[in-house]
DNA sequence: ATTTGTGGTTGACGCAGATCATTTTAGACC
DNA sequence: GGTCTAAAATGATCTGCGTCAACCACAAAT
């Protein structure tokens, strides 16, 4: 397998990404890219379970998402976890930690991912000398804060049918975002934190999916999805 | 009553604004405070229900509470309402805005209140001047993000017994750090405002706030609280 | 002074989803 | 092959909160 084609390929610069359209390269020139490039960290691939940060290290960067998929989650003070968000390859995490100076949330390898680092303090110094880099940077953030907007929506006012319906929608779209299938995908996170994330049992979850089955909506086999009829699960999560 | 001490005053500047701790001026020298003063803009006070800006709106500022109070919300499609927050004199609000053209959300005021306007594109201009600013933005931006977490946290995994005391504890610890009463206040918002924003019904806001009254947490008169025991309700908003 | 409207409280009842328990399936490892 | 463990599915039962309905307080309108 070549440079090019190993999914989780450490030498790989942002111009040459396959996810540049998508990541923080989206909004700058070539010559820009470059100099994001230059700050841009990539270490060796993590495994699964692999911990990205963990809440109360200290907050130094903000990280892109190349490959695999990654889970962030709160814990509180009783240990209860909550699971805020899935990153998947294009999507930029770790945002929460700015605000503090260490970290408030975890973020965990769901599979084998590449995952690059992106220094905050470098990012800011960037971000004063290309205006579309500051201004790219405030979008993502703002995004992160509608993401969050729309799902306590779905939490507080949709039932557990709507809210796996809504889940497995996005997942389908973000995955015919980055030009695979919308259609057929690896679910790559467990019942449990579909469930820990929608606000709902793993029984219940697992009980929807089937539900879902039955109706013909789609096909489930573990953790493969294949979505039947994107129009009748759009329906039911009323997006 | 003279300038200074007119709650809804339009002239003053950020320099004498009693909250240039909590709001934007917070991490700005001076003389920075001055250049972030002429950008801001400060018109007359708002009503009880005037919108600061509704969903659909073309996005161009970001606004901070002088005083008063106001509450932002979403719709979506099918016309249901979304309370995302609470916003009480000295907090930014707007933000979800910059991710799009145009607002996605809508704000109110939930009763006279006087609400800075701070274009965005201006904002934008001078952060790349103003390092300190820029800063201060993602940290507002990153603590928004953080804010929603922890709701989302309280609506899936809290009682309604849990959410109710998380929400009076905040209002009471926010009106702590402005110098008023964490004791004895004034809840801006309806009944329904409160259950919509924690995802419960009026009939349930209403019977958790009379058992609480019943238990001695505190006592209820329409919207005056007094918080009469806040350990006991701090423990159950397990903070 | 009476009516009308709005926001809040309280009670009775039912249900969606939690909880508990059991079974099935699929790897992982020797 | 067999044994262990963890994830997932399914069934039975329970319960917190939603739903529906009645009622109260108070302000605004006539």
């Amino acid at each position: 397998m070549d440079k090019q084609h190993c999914p989780h390929n450490q030498a790989m610069s942002c111009g040459d990404c396959r996810m540049k359209t998508l990541c923080l390269p989206l909004a700058l020139e070539a010559e820009e890219v470059d100099k994001l490039d230059d700050i841009v960290q990539r270490g060796r691939p993590y495994q699964k379970d692999d911990y990205i940060y963990r809440s109360g290290d200290e907050f130094h960067s903000i990280y892109a998402v190349r490959s695999g998929a990654v889970k962030a989650f709160t814990v509180n003070d009783q240990g209860v976890e909550q699971v805020t968000g899935f990153y998947l390859p294009g999507e930029v995490f770790g945002m929460d930690g700015i605000a503090h100076t260490h970290h408030i949330s975890s973020a965990l390898a769901l599979e084998t991912s590449a995952v690059c680092e992106i220094p905050f303090h470098r990012l800011e110094e960037l971000s004063t000398v290309l205006p579309s880099l500051q201004r790219h940077f405030f979008k993502l953030m703002s995004q992160e804060i509608t993401n969050d907007q729309h799902l306590l929506t779905l939490l507080s006012k949709n039932s557990a049918e709507e809210r796996v319906a809504t889940l497995l929608i996005s997942i389908s779209a973000r995955n015919a975002m980055r030009n695979l299938s919308g259609i057929r995908f690896r679910l790559p996170m467990s019942r449990a934190d579909i469930g820990n994330y929608l606000g709902l049992t793993v029984e219940t979850v697992s009980r929807v999916l089937s539900r879902f089955q039955k109706q013909q909506l789609l096909n489930v086999d573990k953790k493969e999805i294949e979505m039947l009829d994107l129009d009748g699960l759009q329906e039911l999560a009323n997006i």
